[in-house]
DNA sequence: CCCAATTTGTTCGTATGTATA
DNA sequence: TTATACATACGAACAAATTGG
């Protein structure tokens, strides 16, 4: 692939022209980051650098860069955030409860910047740790991005969940925000995580983001936190 | 200040070689970066430029490198997570409830790599939004790092309780691990935020680090989340 | 097993523009 | 206006790791 980078578009630095580029190159398809656009090695190392920092793509020396894949490490590091209460991490078992075809409410739709109504797919996934069941997924995925997702594709999945995304629908999941309130389990949170209706529960409500802050994953999470934390570590190096 | 840069110091490469003397010329006291080492200007920025991204230094175009200054916007945007349910930030007001002297409990000892039973001092605060009362915090200090903190200087302090730290006594917290969870509001929780007993909480356990990951200071939160999220953004840019 | 090619990692340097005091 | 310091862009050279022959 290549793409040739005007010096100059709108006021913005070289490098930050050179990485947008490398974005869109990114977003339109895997593409190994050998060729040299019309600009510096240093400028375009200083386009990557700040790619890698955004763990967006990854260097290994002496092979090359490469756009960084949702491996169960990544999953474990970037995204998942519960931890036992004694510090140990561990990656969860999951276990899909269900897959039906539904629409978007109210809530849902404005995280994804959609129209309530639309067409979604919900995914019910249980998550366990040392064989308990810890928390409960609740998945909501515009079907307009995941056209082909089914439950056998779901279930039959090789990684964690983004892998997928990544590898079947070329969705790279790059950053989220996840929003924490504390709430009394409801009976089916009660059910599905073994703990007394109007237990006080952990609920994390996640946006999963794309290049370009593109919404394309809605997530509620419930997690029993009797013997597990969220776990933030705030300006780790 | 002048320090000097030997080429290899334990296989480290330079640059971070560079940036373990900049933290120690900056934890011994502040100082303008003006001084180039013994090394080239570009490994110097790579230095300076890790340092940046951690959010220790800040650069200012035209005027210099300066050690980021806890003042109320680092604090907001770094180490305040709590934000209206809507999604608007607002500045706590702070009340001082209590100031006292007392001994590490267990579990504090332990989040500040410390002995069950040293001296500390313990702060309880409580935050207001909006007017109305949101999060109480209760913070214990090793009292060896704080020598000479009293209940007045803490009272009229002009800024942030961090600012204070690092003003007074050379304590700049860069890092913190926050590890949350949902419990039932106690009577005293109940009593300061105003919500009934046994109503689900969120509680987040901070520990907050200075240079070299040193702990300086644990807080207990707990906070009401009827109309308040405790957001977090996870690998923004 | 060794060698060569490739790619990133690190270090060094120069030049020009821009914001600030 | 001048001096200072950061921001950006360019380029060269060698080291270290990986891969393929």
């Amino acid at each position: 692939m290549f793409l040739t980078i005007s010096p100059d578009a709108g006021g913005a630095p070289l490098y930050r022209v050179a990485k947008r580029a490398l974005l869109q190159a990114i977003e339109a398809g895997q593409c190994p980051l050998a060729s040299a656009f019309g600009i510096s090695i240093g400028t375009l190392r200083h386009a990557v650098d700040e790619l890698v920092a955004e763990h967006i793509l990854v260097r290994r020396q002496g092979r090359g860069t490469f756009v960084a894949t949702h491996n169960a490490d990544r999953f474990l590091f970037q995204f998942f955030h519960v931890e036992r209460s004694d510090g140990r991490r561990e990656p969860p078992v999951v276990e899909v409860l269900g897959f039906e075809r539904t629409r978007l409410d109210e809530e849902a739709a404005a995280a994804l910047r959609l129209r309530s109504g639309e067409a979604a797919i919900e995914i019910n996934n249980r998550l366990s740790l040392q064989g308990r069941p810890i928390v409960h997924d609740r998945l909501l995925l515009p079907s307009a991005l995941f056209k082909g997702l089914t439950e056998k594709r779901l279930r039959e999945r090789p990684s964690t969940i983004y892998h997928l995304y990544q590898t079947e629908f070329a969705i790279t999941v790059v950053r989220a925000e996840e929003r924490l309130r504390a709430c009394a389990a409801d009976r089916a949170a009660a059910r599905i995580l073994g703990v007394a209706p109007g237990a006080p529960v952990l609920q994390v409500r996640r946006t999963a983001l794309t290049f370009n802050d593109k919404p394309v994953e809605f997530r509620v999470s419930t997690l029993n936190s009797a013997q597990h934390d969220y776990v933030n570590l705030v300006s780790r190096p």
